[in-house]
RNA sequence: GUCCCCAUCGUCUAGCCCGGCCUAGGACACCGCCCUUUCACGGCGAUAACGCGGGUUCGAAUCCCGCUGGGGACGCCA
């Protein structure tokens, strides 16, 4: 099992079988989004397979843009998924530890104050954009005397807290990618990132590293957005004197153009919230999003949670990144949906019930009673269904007395006689001694029978006036379904 | 612009590392047929891809180079 994962040596494997650490970092800045969830599962899943420790972080170091809302969303996003972790730690507890962190990095002589106005910072990193080439440094700033910086800050100036890339020493930084494989860039490409802004706060690269350090994360897994800022994270984990943990980077998941999933440009498809309202089992949906980028090798797609832990490691995943199938009339990538019926098909009836009837209240439809019923009929329509919705939608007729009609249903009870047989059924199915599938069956081709007609006249005719519908199951599953009652008032009243 | 990454059906992917078993496999979607006195499920089938150009080799989807295309990073955001 271990053969598969590269980072993982035999040797360490034996003698510490419980290091796995690994954690999922999101900022509270926003709902959360289906990439974040994906970057979730692929760590749970990693920590899972090797007994080692989830770690549930929030990178909440932007006071700005923080929300309580958006942590919310995060937690309720995350346990709607039926996902969990086993420690969890808020980095703005952590800020002291963040900012003892940079200074040692200062004293060590890896960081210099930058007394550059931040205006003019600004300025700079705009037209880097343009035809002066890359920024690297605040002109001067790398060079102060420590006299003059100290001086300086004692006299009150605001500064920026710079890492010192080493430059002009031919430095080449590598690491090995659990995903992309062995990476590479000469330090002379990497600009002198800010590790303290000018309040003093540690910027993201601090206070992540610090607290990747701090808290001994065994693997780094995260989206690839974040593969070039790593050559910068191994400069930091060398400087703190850390010792230096795994990477992995995922593809990232694209809209159909080909850009990163934003929530400005492409909306509710982002959210995950999206998916639970649309009534998407969620395990189906957790399936759904380890497919995007990862795969058994094996063309399995439908997958237990049990299945999925066994079979992930980071060599099933790919390199390039995957597109969620989504259009301005659709929102839903058609084989999400797809899964989702498959799952909902395969669930265990005992355990899909309870869902259904969480489905049907918000609709205000009561369930079936009793028990051993509710499960029958949940059964018996669920096949033609896609998603737990659609019990209250394409279901209703089921579970309330008022539905729709649809025009196709109509058109079979507008067939010569149709009505005059159904009325005529309603009676005899009320004077049935015993109430069973096999018994209106029964009663149904006897009425047949007598009236000369084809049985398939009054079978179409009494799904269409007992559901609304000319899609459903068998028309004598619908009458058991359904109850005596019912039937015989539907019947009647065509 | 600079640096980094990626490139198989419309979409998700297998195959690529260790060239030949690939006239490129699976799945979704679409279409057709079978099953079904409905519809769905299920079964069967059809359409559909190795971005381009050079090498290397008896042989390349697989290895090398270039091009093109796409993505990402380049903030006192995370």
């Amino acid at each position: 099992m271990c053969s598969a994962v590269p980072s993982c040596g035999p040797l360490q494997w034996i003698v510490t079988p419980n290091m796995v650490r690994v954690r999922f970092a999101p900022s509270p800045t926003g709902y959360l989004h289906i990439g974040s969830a994906r970057t979730f599962i692929f760590n749970w899943l990693y920590a899972r397979h090797h007994q080692g420790t989830m770690i549930l972080r929030i990178d909440d170091t932007d006071v700005e843009r923080n929300t309580d809302a958006s942590l919310q969303s995060i937690y309720d996003g995350l346990r709607w998924l039926e996902l969990d972790w086993d420690e969890e730690y808020r980095q703005s507890d952590r800020l002291e530890q963040h900012k003892l962190a940079a200074w040692a990095i200062f004293e060590a002589g890896h960081a210099y104050r930058d007394f550059t106005p931040a205006a003019n910072s600004g300025e700079e990193a705009a037209s880097a954009g343009s035809s002066k080439g890359p920024w690297l440094c605040n002109p001067g700033m790398r060079e102060l005397t420590l006299e003059e910086s100290e001086r300086r800050a004692a006299a009150g100036e605001p500064f920026v807290l710079r890492f010192r890339v080493p430059r002009g020493a031919g430095r080449t930084i590598a690491f090995p990618d659990g995903v992309y494989g062995e990476q590479s860039k000469s330090a002379d490409d990497v600009e002198d990132f800010a590790l303290l802004r000018s309040n003093g706060m540690p910027t993201y690269h601090m206070a992540s590293c610090a607290d990747d350090a701090a808290l001994r994360i065994s693997h780094i897994i995260r989206g690839q957005d974040h593969l070039s800022n790593t050559f910068k994270h191994i400069l930091i984990f060398e400087a703190l004197r850390a010792e230096l943990p795994n990477f992995a980077h995922l593809p990232l998941l694209v809209a159909p153009d080909g850009a990163k999933l934003s929530k400005r440009k492409h909306g509710p498809v982002v959210s995950v919230t999206t998916y639970r309202d649309a009534g998407f089992l969620p395990h189906s949906y957790v399936n759904f999003l380890c497919l995007l980028g990862w795969s058994p090798k094996d063309n399995r797609e439908q997958m237990s949670r049990r299945e999925l832990l066994d079979a992930f490691s980071l060599a099933g995943v790919n390199r390039s990144n995957a597109v969620v199938n989504f259009s301005e009339e659709d929102p839903i990538d058609p084989k999400a949906l797809w899964l989702n019926s498959q799952h909902l098909r395969a669930w265990p009836v005992e355990e899909l019930a309870p869902r259904v009837k969480l489905v049907l209240e918000a609709a205000g439809l009561p369930a079936l009673e009793p028990e051993e019923h509710f499960r029958w009929v949940v059964d018996t329509i669920r096949s033609r269904f896609f998603t737990l919705n659609d019990f209250a939608t394409k279901g209703r007729a089921y579970f309330a007395d008022d539905f729709p009609m649809q025009s196709e249903a109509l058109a079979k009870l507008d067939a010569p006689q149709a009505r005059e047989l159904l009325r005529e059924l309603a009676p005899r199915i009320a004077a049935l001694p015993e109430f069973t599938e096999a018994s209106a069956e029964a009663a149904l081709r006897e009425l047949a029978t007598e009236k000369g007609v084809k049985a398939g006249v009054l079978i179409n005719g009494s799904r269409a006036a007992l559901t609304g519908q000319t899609v459903g199951p068998s028309a004598f599953a619908v009458f058991a379904a359904l109850g005596r009652e019912r039937v015989v008032k539907r019947l009647s009243g065509v």
